[in-house]
RNA sequence: UCCUCGGUAGCUCAAUGGCAGAGCAAUCGGCUGUUAACCGAUUGGUUGCUGGUUCGACUCCGGCCCGAGGAGCCA
């Protein structure tokens, strides 16, 4: 392992001195160097040979794929037997002509002239080209990632963040990091994951919330975005222990405002993906089985297609729920909304829907009342389509220090622990307001990627702490 | 926490209460254009654990463990 440096360098001094200067390359990049030799440092995930002469090669370096095709007339004899005889994963690096090929998926393929193994495979590397479970894969997360799928949902995520926080930047936001651990439970502890901070109790936050609204005293318009902890026993695919969750939260806000923030936010990342990244979409649903319960990715672009062009829907709670009595889905007033309301309306309308001036009774405590009616509140939550449910969820903040101190004392909660939070209302307070968005139910949202463990680099489950 | 379903070869799954099976992977052999290659052969098992019913249990019953999906709660 340690002499691999050594040997990568003199293989390249050799083929240098040989024949025209090999360059390290991208597999991405590969259209730029058409009849060129080149070096492609990477690792081969399958390999099929045909007869003792002839040996094709799947190349993965991390920014694309490509064939090579390893025949024994082009190169030396011994660095053919060991192509020929490569395992599933091992690592290598590989020297070859680029040629443009029809057959070719990417319509470029590599004529092999050289090859050296650096990293030997082993033959049981446990995942296979076809369909495995869940539990299996999960298992292997460290190796699930090499997968094309995986890549895809990866990149896909990552494109995501960029966007997001791209938007936020050009708009005229400042990300403040919340703390993570946090000394207060401030509504219960059911939820909050404890610790024991130096022999006092401390918790994994579960909102920035409370930090960035002091935050946009200072800076007008803020975000945060960082990992959250909840504690709830919640085992669906739509549900992780640890997630990602951005918070902006906007000084002088209004509810229209908040909403139209969201949307924009929204069309922004979804226009940026659709335009640059598409080519996720179609990998992440490549080899999907005829049974995955997925949207093929023609389905998935379409949708995003929809939600990039037309006006998202607004409707209050209570028109929700005369649609849903419409729809056959009734639900008495004061409930919250369950699964089947949620796919119920946005399949009705097929782009994402904003429920907004929920019954106070069901929301949090820190939420404004709507000014002609205040057992309603200024909130929204906001449902994808194609069932991917609630993705987003803001509100207008009370500003007010008494009616605050109130709705603390009715929920029963510690005076004391708001201490700082009442004081942002003491000085120069404003009506201010944000919403919380979760990273990966956008990201599933956005691949149509069914469980949202796939999402997360390594999913943290109720029943999952490794790998 | 509740409801439903599941646990058989490395993987994905079959098997009326009556010999433990297939495909893939692996190994060996064949093939000069394969695209999750193909063809032939070989290897591979404490049927989650435990107790019971039975001449006989992968199969039926009880208990336990593990997992999945959903509900509730939420992003």
């Amino acid at each position: 392992m340690f002499c691999c440096p050594l040997k990568m360098r003199g293989l390249g001094e050799l083929r240098s001195g040989m024949e025209s200067p090999t360059k390290d390359i991208l597999i991405r990049d590969i259209a730029k160097y058409g009849g060129e030799t080149v070096t492609i440092k990477g690792w081969v995930y399958n390999r099929r040979n045909s007869g003792k002469k002839l040996a094709f090669l799947q190349l993965r370096d991390g920014s694309g794929t490509i064939q090579g095709v390893a025949h024994v007339n082009e190169m030396p004899e011994e660095e053919f037997q060991s192509a020929a005889a490569v395992t599933t994963e091992s690592s290598a690096i590989v020297i070859g002509v680029v040629k443009e090929d029809k057959r070719a998926p990417s319509g470029f393929e590599l004529t092999v002239t050289g090859f050296e193994l650096v990293g030997e495979g082993s033959n049981d590397y446990p995942i296979q080209p076809k369909e495995h479970g869940v539990d299996f894969l999960l298992d292997r997360r460290h190796l699930w990632f090499r997968t094309e799928r995986q890549r895809a949902i990866l990149r896909l995520r990552d494109r995501t963040i960029f966007y997001l926080r791209d938007f936020f930047n050009k708009d005229g936001f400042t990300c403040i990091d919340s703390p993570i651990i946090t000394g207060s439970a401030c509504e219960g502890t059911s939820t909050l994951f404890e610790l024991d901070y130096f022999g006092r109790p401390a918790y994994l936050s579960q909102s920035g919330q409370l930090y960035v609204e002091p935050a946009c005293m200072a800076l007008g318009s803020v975000y945060c975005f960082g990992p959250t902890f909840r504690a709830e026993k919640s085992f669906t695919r739509r549900h992780l222990t640890e997630f990602w969750m951005l918070e902006p939260e906007v000084a002088w806000q209004t509810q229209d405002g908040n909403i139209d923030l969201q949307s924009r936010m929204i069309k922004s990342v979804v226009g940026r993906i659709l335009e640059n990244d598409a080519e996720l979409i179609e990998q992440i649903h490549a080899r999907q089985g005829e049974d995955s319960g997925e949207e093929t990715a023609e389905e998935v672009i379409s949708r995003l297609e929809k939600a990039r062009d037309e006006k998202f829907i607004r409707l209050t709670y209570d028109e929700a729920l005369k649609e849903l009595e419409r729809l056959g889905e009734p639900l008495t007033w004061g409930d919250d909304f369950g699964a089947p309301h949620e796919t119920k309306l946005t399949e009705e309308y097929g782009v994402p829907v904003f429920v907004e001036r929920w019954p106070a009774k069901i929301k949090a405590f820190y939420m404004q009342p709507d000014p002609d009616d205040d057992t309603y509140v200024q909130c929204d939550d906001l449902i994808a389509s194609g069932g991917y449910g609630e993705v987003i969820g803001g509100s207008i903040r009370i500003h007010d220090s008494e009616l605050l101190l109130k709705r603390i004392d009715e929920h029963k909660l510690d005076r004391r622990a708001f201490q700082w939070y009442l004081d942002i209302r003491e000085y120069g307070t404003v009506p201010h307001g944000g919403f919380g968005l979760g990273l990966e139910r956008l990201v599933q949202w956005l691949g149509g990627v069914h469980h949202i463990r796939e999402t997360i680099p390594f999913p943290r489950t109720i029943k999952r702490l490794e790998p």
